[in-house]
DNA sequence: TTATTTGCAAATCCTTTGCACCCAG
DNA sequence: CTGGGTGCAAAGGATTTGCAAATAA
């Protein structure tokens, strides 16, 4: 995969954030930095990324979105009300989902586990209002 | 919500099978038995059906997929080579899920958890041929 | 140099919507 | 009777693709 300016530039933005950007994202912060680029080489340079594993996918609402690859594995809480993603993880779980694998010989590549709900900061706005 | 012919006929075809169907395959599958129906009519019913809790949705590679409602909570396992779909249930996994929502003051309203990968039937068909 | 990548526009895929007509309640 | 449901076709949003020009190695 050839390292290009732009993919450079998609690539410093997803890194120096912790936040979990679509293609669309991607162009309006690029384009309001002053760089311009096209969502095609963005959707190109994303799918090429995540495949060098220098970014990771996440499906959010039948978008993709993508975050930074240098963390450590963790699943997602997505607050239905607002919008916000949190991560967390946990080993047993991780585990119980090995041993479910292996007994039905079922080869684990990767999993996504996602609580949707209301975040606590949600949750405390509604308890003010009523 | 009105139990109209056409909703009647997808929901027998879902509760009659173990399977997860798509709009389109189910679109297929009512054509094939002489039922005529409009995807449109198959996209407004399968809302319908699951807002009125009569059938479950399932993203599948950002694809909307819907089985029957009268099973037990389950979680999935999806080969990435047949695309076959196994399903699985585990109390710990749950329990556990539950705790970690707690602990942060998260209100989980539903989750969705996936392992993606090879199923048996793929990897013993990978070993024969090497 | 030359195989990749870019940018644009057009195409594709899944899903939703507008609207006139139809039918379940 | 009448409001919700149907079917068609057109619109929509996200993503992919074709192709000529640009560029990284």
């Amino acid at each position: 995969m050839r390292l290009t300016q732009q993919r450079t530039a998609i690539l410093r933005l997803i890194n120096q954030s912790d936040r979990h950007w679509d293609a669309e994202g991607i162009v309006s912060a690029l384009n309001r930095d002053g760089q311009r680029i096209g969502i095609a080489t963005v959707y190109r340079g994303l799918q090429a990324l995540e495949q060098a594993e220098l970014v990771t996918a996440l499906q959010i609402d039948g978008r993709k979105h993508y975050e930074r690859a240098d963390k450590a594995h963790h699943d997602h809480l997505i607050c239905l009300h607002c919008g916000a993603i949190e991560e967390f993880c946990s080993e047993e779980i991780e585990k119980l989902q090995q041993q479910i694998a292996v007994a039905r010989s079922f080869a684990v590549s990767h999993h996504a586990l996602t609580l949707y709900g209301r975040c606590q900061r949600c949750s405390s706005r509604d308890e003010a209002r009523s």
